[in-house]
DNA sequence: AAACCCCTAGCG
DNA sequence: GCTAGGGGTTTG
């Protein structure tokens, strides 16, 4: 029984990772690690989570006593614990962050100050020296009505210090501090169930209920329930006073009211599948897991879509769950991996926990607590799933591992499939990494050893992999089309002849991708951002895609007058519209971010889609990640370039993983299916290799490509950026950075910075962004150069407004 | 001399 | 992250 608690803020406080606090005696024993506690911190009170336990006090520390205890069971366990502390140090972020990306803002809460006008015998008695600021104070409590926070306060005077004048109105009496404690926005719901403890004798029969129809009612009714139990809010709806009737009942022990925790479980569609016998081929895998379930190891499962992988995460997991261990698994996007979901909700019911940021803070508190108790022994969900509160792993499974969406974008930038492989190591379970298109991170891995390499290189459908053809579009006139080559457009034409399904990619939404005037050139920006309007026909809207802007689309040219603006670069309404003008007759759906924004929309078209209900599905994306959507017979990648002209060094590696899975869907039942790639540069390794259903070819030579350039894998990156209202304070301070970046890299040969240069969007929201990247062999010295670059403008950028932000191994180059 | 403002250390 | 308090600067 400790009596000092070593805890972590929430939210965080950047240079403090532990304090100690002591533990008021009736306290002693229920303060574990890895609950949440409310502690003084300075003249405040805050939520902090309980990382660790002494007997004694740090060395001449005297510790303040902590209030009290949130929780009545740990709700992080220990080694989830660690693997966050591994996070904020290896991302370069405040514990406080990572705990706070687990446990989720909606849990912590922290006491304010507020103001408290006394009530004032003449308001104006003339206070000592005509202070108008006081007068300001006063006639804003008192138009309030009640106490105001003292930041509102300072925010309605405008002005920053006004403890002087507020001090002196306290010791006067005219207005008090106190300090209030908010409520955390979540809470466990509680309701009463109500139980049949015996069946009634005779004389009570006579006595209690033969008299009371309602009292009999109730008790017949709760009798007749499936575990002869319901809930007091059941009761209630079905009987008036159910209350007195179930007190009258319980005092006679007929029944007993169970208090218990009420859970907000999210409802999943769930299909129930007969599980498929597995391939010998799907065995070997399973077996190969199951082998390697004895401690921690990584295995790349590289296998083909329609490859049964899902089959095997199910059934290893299956295998875990008989050693009484649990599982975490990851997905990419739960919108767009329903089906995935599903089938494990099927295969396991309850067991089953679901975690993604769709959830209402709620529902996200009572999967979380289903978790760590142990009633929920899989966790299924998307990114922070990784951070779930399971203990006694025995296996986690990353599906679609090369997915970029596993890479968080703000805060702690973590990555949660490299996340994913740490836990393992913390925990001592294997991590199944799972992809028909592995990263060439983890591809490398893998055929140099350091991970178990796991192939299924068959479908498990009787349908052969689809042909893919490579349209050469040089040359070509497109634009008669729509962008359609004439190739393309006779393919669709012929497959909706034969009543087969098409499905349309083109990763750009909008209308078009710009709108220009041919009179003078002008191409119209968005005014906030330094990129180009996309063009949205459905509203007539101009949209900046940064910072959502919108406005409607001028018919002269804004500069020049003339009636000449035309629409530049294709989007998937445009297609949309070319498509419906080629087969007038034909059923076209679309999904993108802006057909989707309306909720349930996505899943009403896919399930229209899987009924045979569409006959052309475009989009973007979506439909080539969605596992939802199941085969067609013909698949046409409209501009398989897009993806290889982003200054990225990325850019083949994704374009290679989006040429495959959306050509995945082609072949349905027995028919194989035709793939059609319209690209200027056919003989491009992404393409090619794609085409020709090539990986390990294609991941050869990009990692050749990526040695000579010294990119990762081969490399380990970092960025740091700087984003201001003010441009040259902005490039000024992250030319600093750079420097300091060069002097902590000097050591190294191999250490190489490059910038400051502006991202790729110079200016969003108004706000210019200017970055420098770092590369080096040597993950540990690109990390501490990062830091040592960002504490080297901290404070310049403290007091000038400048956000710094650093990325360890960041996956998105703007 | 008093009021104001900016900075930054320290929070247990 | 927030805050109090130090020290430098402006103001009457």
């Amino acid at each position: 029984v400790s009596a000092f608690a070593h805890v972590t803020p929430l939210p965080a406080v950047a240079t403090l990772t532990k304090l100690t606090y002591a533990v008021p005696e009736t306290l002693r024993g229920l303060v574990r690690v890895g609950v949440r506690v409310v502690v003084p911190l300075g003249p405040r009170r805050v939520t902090a989570l309980v990382v660790g336990l002494a007997d004694q006090p740090p060395d001449g520390v005297t510790c303040r006593p902590l209030i009290s205890l949130m929780d009545d069971c740990p709700i992080v366990p220990e080694k989830l614990l660690e693997l966050l502390e591994w996070m904020a140090d290896y991302y370069l972020a405040p514990v406080g962050d990572a705990l706070s990306l687990a446990v989720g803002r909606a849990l912590t809460t922290s006491s304010q100050r507020v103001v408290v006008l006394h009530a004032t015998e003449t308001p104006d008695a003339s206070p000592p020296q005509e202070d108008d600021l006081e007068r300001r104070i006063v006639a804003l409590l008192t138009k309030a009505g009640k106490p105001v926070p003292l930041v509102a306060i300072a925010q309605a005077v405008g002005r920053r210090s006004i403890d002087r004048t507020l001090h002196s109105m306290v010791e006067r009496g005219v207005v008090s501090i106190d300090d209030v404690m908010a409520a955390p926005r979540t809470k466990t719901q509680y309701e009463t169930t109500v139980v049949v403890q015996r069946m009634p004798d005779e004389l009570l029969e006579s006595t209690l209920l033969a008299r009371a129809p309602k009292r009999r009612a109730l008790f017949d009714h709760l009798v007749r329930q499936p575990g002869r139990r319901a809930t007091m809010s059941e009761l209630n709806a079905l009987f008036p006073s159910a209350a007195a009737a179930v007190e009258s009942l319980a005092e006679a022990k007929l029944v007993r009211s169970v208090k218990s925790e009420r859970f907000r479980t999210p409802q999943e569609y769930v299909e129930v599948h007969e599980p498929p016998k597995l391939t010998p081929e799907q065995q070997s895998v399973v077996d190969a897991v199951v082998a390697a379930s004895g401690g921690f190891q990584t295995l790349l499962l590289q296998g083909v879509t329609a490859a049964g992988k899902t089959e095997v995460y199910l059934r290893t997991i299956e295998e875990v769950l008989s050693r009484g261990k649990g599982a975490l698994v990851l997905v990419p996007e739960i919108s767009l991996t329903h089906q995935v979901v599903a089938r494990f909700r099927a295969r396991f019911g309850d067991a089953v926990a679901l975690l993604h940021s769709d959830l209402t803070p709620g529902e996200r508190w009572d999967e979380w607590r289903r978790i760590a108790r142990g009633q929920a022994r899989i966790a299924v969900g998307a990114r922070s799933a990784v951070l779930a509160p399971i203990s006694n792993l025995g296996l986690i499974v990353v599906d679609e591992e090369h997915d970029g969406s596993y890479k968080q974008d703000d805060g702690v930038r973590y990555h949660a499939r490299d996340t994913a492989v740490m836990r393992g190591r913390i925990e001592g379970c294997p991590v199944l990494l799972g992809s028909a298109t592995p990263s060439l991170e983890s591809w490398r891995h893998a055929v140099e050893g350091r991970y178990q390499h796991l192939r299924l290189p068959n479908r498990v459908t009787p349908c052969p992999p689809p042909r893919i053809e490579v349209i050469d579009l040089r040359g070509q006139d497109i634009d008669a089309g729509g962008g359609l080559s004439p190739a393309l457009i006779e393919a669709i034409r012929e497959n909706f002849a034969a009543r087969g399904q098409t499905l349309l990619f083109l990763n750009r939404r909008g209308y078009a991708r710009s709108l220009q005037c041919w009179g003078c050139g002008l191409t119209l920006d968005c005014s906030a951002c330094s990129v180009a309007l996309t063009v949205h026909q459905n509203d007539r809207s101009l949209r900046c895609h940064h910072c959502d802007a919108r406005k409607p689309i001028p018919s002269h040219c804004p500069s020049c007058g003339k009636d000449a603006l035309f629409s530049q670069g294709l989007g998937t309404q445009r297609l949309e519209a070319t498509v419906r003008s080629l087969l007038p007759d034909a059923r076209v759906a679309r999904l993108d971010r802006d057909s989707t924004e309306q909720r349930g929309l996505l899943a009403e078209t896919l399930t229209a889609w899987r009924r045979g209900e569409v006959d052309v599905l475009l989009g973007t994306q979506m439909i080539a990640k969605g596992h939802d959507v199941p085969g067609v017979t013909l698949v046409g990648v409209v501009q398989a370039d897009l993806s290889l002209a982003v200054p990225d060094f990325r850019g083949a590696e994704r374009t290679f993983q989006l040429i495959s899975q959306v050509a995945g869907r082609a072949g349905r039942g027995t028919d194989q299916g035709r793939v059609l790639v319209q690209t200027y540069q056919g003989e491009h390794p992404a393409i090619a290799h794609a085409a020709a259903h090539d990986f390990d070819g294609f991941a050869r030579i990009e990692l050749a490509e990526r040695a000579d350039l010294a990119y990762p894998p081969l490399t380990r990156m970092g960025m740091l950026r700087v984003e201001g209202a003010d441009r040259a304070l902005v490039e000024r301070l992250c030319a600093q950075a750079a420097r300091a970046l060069v002097e902590a890299g000097a050591s190294d040969p191999d250490f190489a910075v490059r910038g400051p240069a502006p991202a790729l969007i110079e200016r969003i929201k108004d706000r210019y962004r200017f970055h420098v990247h770092v590369r080096s062999t040597r993950s540990g010295l690109v990390r501490s150069a990062l830091a040592h670059a960002r504490s080297a403008i901290a404070s310049a950028a403290r007091t000038s407004r400048i956000r710094v932000l650093v990325d360890v191994d960041p996956v998105d180059m703007f």
